[in-house]
DNA sequence: AATAGTGCAACAGCAATTGTTACGTATGAT
DNA sequence: ATCATACGTAACAATTGCTGTTGCACTATT
C-alpha cells in the first residue's frame, strides 16, 4: 500500500461489495485482496461502519457487509466518513499570527477554501458506489 | 513552520510584496519574517519564479520582487506553480492493477477528481493576490 | 578584491501514515 | 462447555514526505 491509500482501500472494498452484496467478507480476505494488513482494513472500514455505511459482526462466520444499498452510498459519504479533507486550512500555527497580513490572509483564504470544500462534497455526492463500479466486472459473475 | 506550509509561505510573501511592490526582499528577510529558513524560502519562491510570478536577482543588492502586477496574480497561479494537487489520484500503485474492479475504479474516480480539480482551479483563478490582501494593512502604510 | 546575494545538493530531524504484533472480547460451531 | 474464528484496540516498528540546516559554487554590486 502507498500513502493516503485509505480512500483507495475504502472504494475498492465498497465496489467489490456492491458487486456481490450478500457475501460476508473477513478483514483477512479483504486485506489479502488489497495487498495490505487485516488491521489496516479494520481501521479504515471501522470509520465506514461509524458512518453507517458498513456493518461488521464478530465471531465465527462474522465479517463485513454493506449496511445499506450500494446505490445509496455516495463518494461524499466515503470521503466524509474517512475524515479526509483534500482542502485543508493549511494553517496550524500556534495561536494567532503576529503579522497582520498573515491574519487577514488566513481569513480570506479560509473563506475560499471553505467554498471549494463545499462544492467538492456536493460533486462527490452526485456519484454513488454503483456509478464507479465497472460495468463489465468479472467478480460480479461469480 | 508546519506541514504543507508552502502555500501559506507563498501567499504570505506575495501578499506583502503586493503591498509594497518596489521593495526588493532577500530570502533572509522573508525567512525572518515568516519564521523559517532562507533555503526554504528560495525553494518555494523558486517555483513561483519558474511560473513567472516572481523574479530574483543574484549578487549584491539582489533579491526577490514581483514579476508582474499583483492584481494579475491569482490564487490559481500560485497553486499551480507549487505543483500542489489537493485532489490527487491517490493511486500510486506499481504498474497496472491486477484486479479488474480496481482498474475500473481508478478510471472512473480519476474522471471525477479531474472534474473537481478543474472547478477548483477555476474558482481559485477568480481571486487575485490583491483580493486576499487585508484592506487595513499596517505594512502598506510604511 | 570584498561583500552580499541566489542556486543547489546533501543530509538530519520531525510528523504522519502504514505495517505488524499482541491480546482482549464476542459469537457461532462442535 | 469448549474451541475456533473474527472483530476491536493498543502499542510499537518501518516507511515516507516535508521541513530545517549546512556547505559550497556562482554572480553581481560596491
Amino acid at each position: 500500500m502507498k500513502r493516503n491509500s485509505r480512500l483507495s482501500l475504502a472504494l475498492h472494498t465498497l465496489s467489490h461489495m456492491a458487486g456481490d452484496p450478500d457475501r460476508v467478507r473477513t478483514s483477512a480476505d479483504i486485506a489479502d485482496h488489497a495487498g495490505t494488513n487485516p488491521v489496516v482494513v479494520r481501521r479504515v472500514l471501522g470509520k465506514l461502519r461509524q458512518a453507517g455505511l458498513l456493518s461488521s459482526e464478530k465471531g465465527h462466520s462474522g465479517g463485513w457487509r454493506l449496511a445499506k444499498p450500494a446505490k445509496d452510498i455516495t463518494l461524499a459519504d466515503v470521503y466524509l466518513a474517512l475524515d479526509e479533507r483534500f482542502v485543508s486550512g493549511a494553517s496550524d500555527d500556534a495561536g494567532p499570527p503576529q503579522c497582520s497580513v498573515e491574519a487577514g490572509l488566513q481569513t480570506r483564504v479560509a473563506e475560499v477554501l471553505q467554498e471549494i470544500e463545499e462544492s467538492l462534497v456536493k460533486r462527490l455526492s452526485e456519484t454513488s458506489i454503483t456509478d464507479v463500479h465497472p460495468s463489465s466486472c468479472s467478480y460480479c459473475d461469480n
